[in-house]
DNA sequence: TGTACATCAGTGAACGCGCGTTCACTGATGTAC
DNA sequence: TGTACATCAGTGAACGCGCGTTCACTGATGTAC
């Protein structure tokens, strides 16, 4: 097993540091935690942090919740005579038990990103690629070149709830399931946007 | 007149001020334009920067498009019979003159914003508390005591159009009006997600 | 299996950099009478 | 209208601070034979 006690000593060394930073920022918040003081609660030494992450903020962003990625294949997956939007539900459904696994992690990792400004920033990147890439998939199931403004809009929109289910999962009781709050957000659009007349 | 002299004066400089900054931040990017930069465009010395703002991204976000802060009162104006999307997309026709007004304004602001994480988190920041406002004002003229999840759904999805109508609209002509893609906008909402069944 | 050498992780020390603060001053604008 | 005084805008200089870099070294892990 040559190399392997390095390697898995460097994987233990990263994670050691990406714990005792979500602790510290979601406890402290982001700008009030030093590199120094994780550096401290993960045993190493302050200039060792830089050894692993090239920024303060790269510690959140390494193991990142990236279950999208897979949403593209999982949305044509989807059985073509399924309305886009039921289509969409169903596959952030099958992709979320990935995260329900990590939950505590994600809970800690939304709490760090509420703390700072900065955070929230890199987030919005990430979304706002999470976003086009699920425009992507969308366009592809419909057999279109490239995403048009009615992709793009389904893409946030779906996206938006989404993060609403996932936040109203995180509130909830750790029993609950992803797949219901899913369910719950989207029939909820439906009804507030489909609906024409009300009360 | 007394104290207009300098009064005026104050106004003055700090309009100069946020116009470099505007200039520097869309042309070369936030984080690679000084606090010292603006300061010399400005014609300033770059003590004096810190006299009109705090901190560097203050400048941003000093004048900064709250048009959204009339939104509660424009929706509750509006006829109770009409259905509350409809009334919300109403809301911001209304609303969106004022923008269309600072068109070059704006454009900078959101080339800017684009050019650097901080910023778009400040601009989440920001968002975040449009869409509660826009939330609060739903769940008003639906009787109810504070938002529920139907509210801020409907806030959060209606923003997202907001903001993908503007950029329609800063991307188009400059003659092209905002209550055109808000109305363009709210319908591929309805079509997209109203639609249960397609092709 | 054992020895000589190569590689790499961890670290210390010193520094660059830009934002933002503090202290102290000058000159211009505004006010009191 | 004119003079004495108060206020405040603009500025210079020096500094604090935390992120991130550079240089140089030590000791541990891995490799060649």
């Amino acid at each position: 097993m040559t190399g392997s006690t390095r390697a898995a000593n460097a994987a233990q060394r990263r994670n050691d540091l990406i714990e005792a930073a979500l602790r510290l920022f979601a406890t402290q918040g982001y700008d009030e935690t030093g590199t120094d003081q994780i550096a401290e609660e993960a045993g190493v030494s302050p200039r060792t942090f830089f050894r692993y992450f090239p920024t303060k903020e790269s510690v959140l962003f390494f193991g990142e919740y990236d279950f999208i990625r897979s949403f593209g294949d999982v949305l044509l997956a989807q059985p073509a005579d399924v309305a886009d939007l039921d289509a969409i539900r169903d596959a952030l459904v099958v992709l979320a038990p990935v995260i329900e696994r990590i939950r505590e992690r994600i809970r800690l990792y939304e709490q760090a990103i509420a703390s700072s400004p900065i955070l929230r920033g890199r987030a919005d990147v990430n979304s706002q690629e999470h976003i086009a890439h699920m425009a992507e998939a969308i366009a592809r199931r419909r057999g279109l070149d490239e995403p048009d403004a009615g992709c793009t809009l389904l893409a946030t929109v779906s996206h938006a709830v989404l993060r609403q289910a996932i936040f109203g999962w995180l509130q909830g009781p750790a029993s609950a399931s992803t797949a219901a709050a899913l369910h719950d957000g989207f029939a909820l659009l439906r009804a507030e946007v489909g609906g024409q007349q009300r009360r």
